[in-house]
DNA sequence: CTTTGTGCAAAGGCTTTGCATGCTT
DNA sequence: AAGCATGCAAAGCCTTTGCACAAAG
């Protein structure tokens, strides 16, 4: 991570049984999971991975843009697949769900505001957080 | 986050030597620091700060909605002190630049999706990234 | 005087890395 | 066979916390 829009370049990456089970695993998870978490699910779901493989699966993933990494509250990565195309999210700051959104109004203020102050390569982050419906109807049963 | 969001309750906060340098350093700073940084800088400002200090007053700050705080790319919280009201920034991923940036247009479409969703409670967090001119024009000379 | 703030150092959580071994190519 | 990938554990970073002491109100 570090210049402009990540070249991509993935130098032969191997088949790996875990390597194809990290991916599994974020096919199964519809929201964002830490890389703690995923680790977790798969050892609960009888995989024998280490943990520090699942960080290093993961860190290529995000190097070969696979998948979108966000950070939470605390710092802490979140991953999950590239879904195709370009999206935003609302996350319902209580039990964490997530909806998916997308929104050409935003993505041309991005770059028009960008262009008028003289930036180039326009990217942005739009994160829209709130408490969803099933949570403000049930405080308390997350 | 600071939409609709946070009371910001802030009781019985007491002046200490060390908090109003901790505010000054800010103050002469016009981008995002490091709460390490800051601490270092003080440091070498000749102030007698303990790091655990720059870190609870910065948490303060931030309880209080004095300063912004945002995340850099590996995760450490970066501050600035706020503005007035609520804005958003335009960052150059070269040169950490930031632009404040204020837009109505956002602001609504942020709480009108929300709503559409049934979330209440809306706030968000957009930030747009891109080459700032200086940057464009002279690549390499940070 | 009572309560909050400070310092230091230890502890905590997430992530990365060194090294020997195993598996892919 | 040659080399990347894996595991485990140790190390690294940023941040928080426990505790005794100093300072603010």
């Amino acid at each position: 991570m570090s210049s402009t829009t990540a070249p991509a370049a993935s130098p032969a990456r191997r088949n790996t049984r875990q390597r194809a089970a990290v991916v599994a695993a974020l096919q199964a998870t519809e929201e964002f999971v830490s890389a703690q978490d995923l680790h977790a699910t798969m050892r609960e779901g009888g995989e024998r991975v280490g943990l520090a493989t699942v960080y290093r699966s993961l860190q290529q993933l995000s190097d070969d843009e696979r998948v979108d990494v966000r950070r939470g509250e605390d710092g802490e990565a979140l991953y999950r697949l590239c879904s195709t195309g370009h999206h935003h999210h609302l996350v319902c700051r209580v039990c964490g769900a997530t909806v998916e959104v997308e929104s050409s109004a935003v993505e041309r203020w991005a770059s028009r505001l960008a262009a008028e102050h003289g930036y180039t390569d326009a990217a942005h982050t739009v994160e829209v957080t709130g408490t969803c419906p099933r949570c403000s109807a049930h405080p308390g049963t997350a």
